[in-house]
RNA sequence: GCCACCUUAGCUCAAUGGCAGAGCAACCGCUUCGUAAGUGGUAGGUUUCGAGUUCAACUCUCGAAGGUGGCUCCA
């Protein structure tokens, strides 16, 4: 989990330098469209700072050039930084020809939001800043004059499409990103911490190690596994399934198919349409793929007969593909895809049970995370917003929320709340973790729900001999597989672990006379439960360790004359280190060591 | 879905309106080698797809699909 450093970011020198940045760039741009630049907001940002602007044409990374160059004649100028505090009529006359501005001004007026549209508790002052010829309402602060950037350490990265106010009913502002440092060799290193975050891009490591595909033929966001990378989802799956199923769990299944009307009832149809794949319709039965396991599980809770509060909890578990009808522009490899297949668990319990429940499935969370020795991610509290889609019962997300805090306070777990981000049935506590370019995917979740249930008619009998709406729980420990081990590629840099690792040792013959030998060393790993290829290829031997070295294989076993004389292989790790010499029972021991520890 | 950009051999990339190329991989030989690429040859293409402009299009224009970076949405 991430340690908050000691200086919030708004109060450091480098936020100060991107926010100044972020003027400059705004004078720029407004500059070369001569006064027809429209301007939104510009705030400083992990590694930099964006503006976004409404222009007359589309800018392009052939304007970047110009731009910048722009940029270091004011940077140079060393103009100073002038704040000004202003009244809301006398901001409105200054920007009178900035709609946006004035849409800010208002809000600021009123009170209740700061410049970029979040809320905050007092009212604002309204303040302005000028450097040169330019002046930006802001709330500050800046360096003193622009002498104190530095004119090389910065750099325009990207122009991107983004919603005024981030509504995507509104006006799409064209947002120019750019990354900006104290020094050169600060802007030089990140530079080069994003091409080594490109070089383990799952995306590129699933293809260069023959783990998965894309095709046309198949359609967008619909991978293909190829045998190491359905050995990876077996893998990992099984680990899941064992785990759980060591806590308490029980597997079901429920199909890929079910009944339109169900999720009308479950409340989907209405929150989740946009969600779903089109209907199948059969006469005039309709049919959707499975988006979701809640509504089957609990279809299943209820055909398995009357229940006792004796009983709960009930933990049904389930590995399911769901196909969910992704925008286009929202799928991303392997962590944002169209199949997905959820290690789901939707747990029925009693109110009483909640906290015990949840602390169950946070050590299952805890274990499965350490196992994959995964220990950079957060915790997120999702919650409801003040709009969007979610369920109205004012009076169950209060108590499905204050059961979520309770139980995440009463397991010591750390975590910041976010609104708007709940799922539309309930609260979520989600874990967080971050690939290789520093985006956020959510992993394991945890949510409280306590409308589905009662939307569906899930009852059990209470002590009191009357019917109850138990609580259900939904979780998923990994998320999903497809997700999961995309985060894991980037994670390891595609080096799995040897237990992971979908060929775990590679024979090498030294020469084609060393087959047979190679051969039978791989059948006795084999025999003990390891995955073993033999490269019989008539490459040479360097040539044959350089090709296993490339696919990451933990183990390259080469064989040679001595070796065979022996008894013998050599281990060389992936590495590099040669270990010599062993008998196969030493290796197999080295093995079984590193498979145990999970490295 | 929205904005910008990209799409040439399996992969990485050349060719800017005038005969579509290289390296790696693949295949066929030679080589039989001790810890990151031995060597010769062969094959590989409707330049993503569809229209258009032009004597001539990988190259210019329009449209579609897919991808990349964002936005929105989300596991």
């Amino acid at each position: 989990m991430s340690v908050p450093s000691a200086v919030p970011y708004n109060e450091t020198e480098i936020y100060r330098i991107r926010h100044s940045l972020a003027h400059i760039m705004a004078q720029a741009v407004t500059e070369l469209f001569e006064g027809h630049a429209k301007v939104a907001i510009g705030p400083p940002i992990e590694d930099g700072f964006y503006y976004d602007f409404e222009l007359p044409r589309p800018l392009s990374p052939e304007d970047f050039e110009g731009l910048e160059k722009r940029m270091r004649q004011i940077v140079n100028g060393k103009f100073p930084f002038v704040r000004r505090e202003v009244s809301a009529d006398e901001a409105r006359a200054i920007f009178a020809d900035q709609p946006y501005k004035l849409e800010l001004i208002d809000g600021l007026e009123k009170g209740g939001t700061d410049e970029y549209g979040n809320a905050v508790a007092e009212k604002p002052v309204i303040s302005i800043y000028t450097q040169d010829s330019f002046t930006d309402l802001c709330r500050g602060p800046h360096v003193e004059h622009t002498g104190q950037i530095n004119a090389q350490a910065f750099k325009l990265m990207s122009v991107a499409g983004a919603y005024w106010r981030g509504d995507s009913e509104r006006t799409m502002l064209q947002r120019v990103y750019a990354t900006a440092w104290k020094a050169p060799k600060d802007l030089e290193q990140y530079l080069w911490r994003l091409e080594e975050a490109k070089k383990r891009d799952h995306r590129k490591l699933g293809r260069d190690l023959g783990l998965f595909y894309f095709s046309d033929a198949t359609g967008p966001g619909l991978p293909l596994f190829a045998p190491k990378g359905e050995m990876l989802r077996h893998l990992m799956e099984s680990y899941v399934r064992d785990t759980q199923t060591r806590y308490g769990y029980q597997h079901v299944w429920t199909g890929n198919l079910v009944k339109e009307d169900l999720y009308k009832k479950s409340g989907h149809y209405d929150n989740y349409k946009d969600s779903m794949f089109p209907p199948m319709v059969d006469e005039d039965v309709a049919f959707r793929l499975k988006p979701m396991n809640c509504p089957s599980h609990m279809t299943l809770y209820n055909e398995m007969g009357i229940r006792s509060y004796k009983e709960l909890p009930l933990r049904y578990a389930e590995f399911a593909t769901l196909y969910r009808y992704e925008k286009t522009g929202e799928l991303h490899g392997l962590t944002r895809v169209r199949a997905l297949t959820q290690d789901d668990c939707h747990i029925f319990c009693r109110p009483d049970q909640i906290e015990a429940e949840f602390s169950l499935c946070l050590h299952l969370i805890r274990e499965v995370l350490a196992r994959y020795k995964f220990t950079d991610y957060r915790v997120r509290l999702s919650l409801r917003g003040d709009e969007g889609k979610f369920v109205a019962d004012d009076e169950k997300w209060t108590a499905a929320t204050a059961a979520l805090r309770q139980a995440l306070d009463k397991n010591g777990v750390e975590y910041y709340a976010e609104e708007g981000e709940a799922a539309f049935y309930g609260p979520k506590a989600d874990f967080m973790a971050q690939d290789a370019l520093g985006r956020e995917w959510q992993l394991s979740t945890i949510q409280v729900d306590f409308i589905q249930p009662s939307r569906l008619g899930c009852e059990y009998i209470g002590e009191d001999g009357q019917p109850h709406t138990p609580v259900l729980l939904h979780r998923a420990v990994t998320g999903t597989t497809e997700r999961f081990l995309g985060v894991l590629i980037e994670h390891y840099a595609g080096n799995f672990p040897v237990w992971l690792a979908p060929v775990q040792v590679m024979l090498i013959p030294v020469a084609d006379r060393h087959n047979d030998y190679a051969r039978s060393v791989a059948e006795q790993l084999k025999a003990k439960g390891l995955r073993v290829e033999v490269d019989e290829g008539n490459a040479r031997m360097q040539a044959k360790i350089r090709d296993a070295q490339v696919q990451k294989i933990p183990y390259m076993l080469v064989v040679g004359d001595k070796d065979q004389a022996a008894g013998a292989v050599s281990v060389r790790l992936r590495s590099g280190e040669d270990l010599k010499a062993k008998s196969i029972e030493e290796f197999l021991a080295l093995a079984k060591t590193a498979i145990d520890s999970g490295d």
